[in-house]
DNA sequence: TTGACTGCAAACGATTTGCAATTGC
DNA sequence: GCAATTGCAAATCGTTTGCAGTCAA
């Protein structure tokens, strides 16, 4: 699901990830490495819980508070965002360049997907006035094609 | 806060609602009533709990948990719906025709705003073949110009 | 060595649920 | 009158926190 990586360009993600690291103060240890590799190798914006269980094979010892701790520092220094989704739990993904979300409500999966054609236009008069403008996402709430066959 | 209503209007939203609420073969209660004419009457997208706060004045005995069955079973009508938001508690809202929400990090306060220029579009060829889209908002974060200057 | 980080267990906040009493139709 | 709805209290779920031991720098 979403953006997969070739080996070369997780090594490169995670070169990157180590110096960001550095650069924040941040430790590098073995739990965070796992963790942001993890959400490179399987770009299905799991949750929390969903990556605890990936991780478990290869750090038998990783608790969940480790991996929530871990996201929300992540989080902070802006190499993970968090989605927001219709469910309880959230759910998270490797920090990218700007995107939106395909999100069905069925299943749950959520699909990255482009619009640069949006991405590029003025936002109306009346956004602008709001304030200064961090983030903007288009998120599409519907049913993928594969549960509307089933 | 944003979208507000003369009384004529509400008064007719208020119609509509029950006229819902009986095609739906939902009850006509107290409560349902006037946790939607709260809605209505104070469109600054309440969490559950604010939203309580408000109504214990007209219904003093209603209880948090009527508030969230409540608005769970009008958002299932498509009468009320709920925001995504950064926050842990949902926020809500009444339905009403397409719109995007700017929401402030700092004071948490979201506003709706329009922009047809985006509504008119169409979707990008990937995710168009995703499948059946049901609502497509737009999320903007950032400082609202409020926070900003203080 | 030392402060940041982890794992554990316990606490927490938001939301949901079972149940008996109540209410709209 | 009867099924849907409510209020209450207790349970649940996702997430956070305090603390003592551990580990990267």
């Amino acid at each position: 699901m979403a953006a997969t990586y070739t080996e070369e360009q997780i090594a490169r993600l995670m070169k990157h990830f180590t110096q960001a690291c550095r650069a924040a103060g941040l430790k590098i240890t073995h739990q965070r490495t796992e963790i942001y590799r993890q959400l490179l190798l399987v770009a299905d914006h799991p949750s929390a819980e969903t990556l605890h269980k990936r991780l478990l094979p290869m750090l038998p010892t990783i608790s969940l508070d480790t991996v929530y701790r871990t996201l929300a520092t992540l989080e902070q220094h802006g190499l993970v965002s968090r989605i927001q989704t219709a469910e309880s739990q959230a759910r998270f993904e490797a920090a990218h360049e700007p995107h939106h979300h395909l999100i069905c409500s069925r299943c749950k999966r959520v699909l990255d997907f482009h619009w640069p054609a949006v991405d590029g236009i003025d936002l109306p008069p009346a956004a602008k006035q709001w304030g200064q403008v961090d983030s903007k996402t288009i998120v599409i709430y519907g049913i993928c094609s594969n549960c509307a066959t089933r």
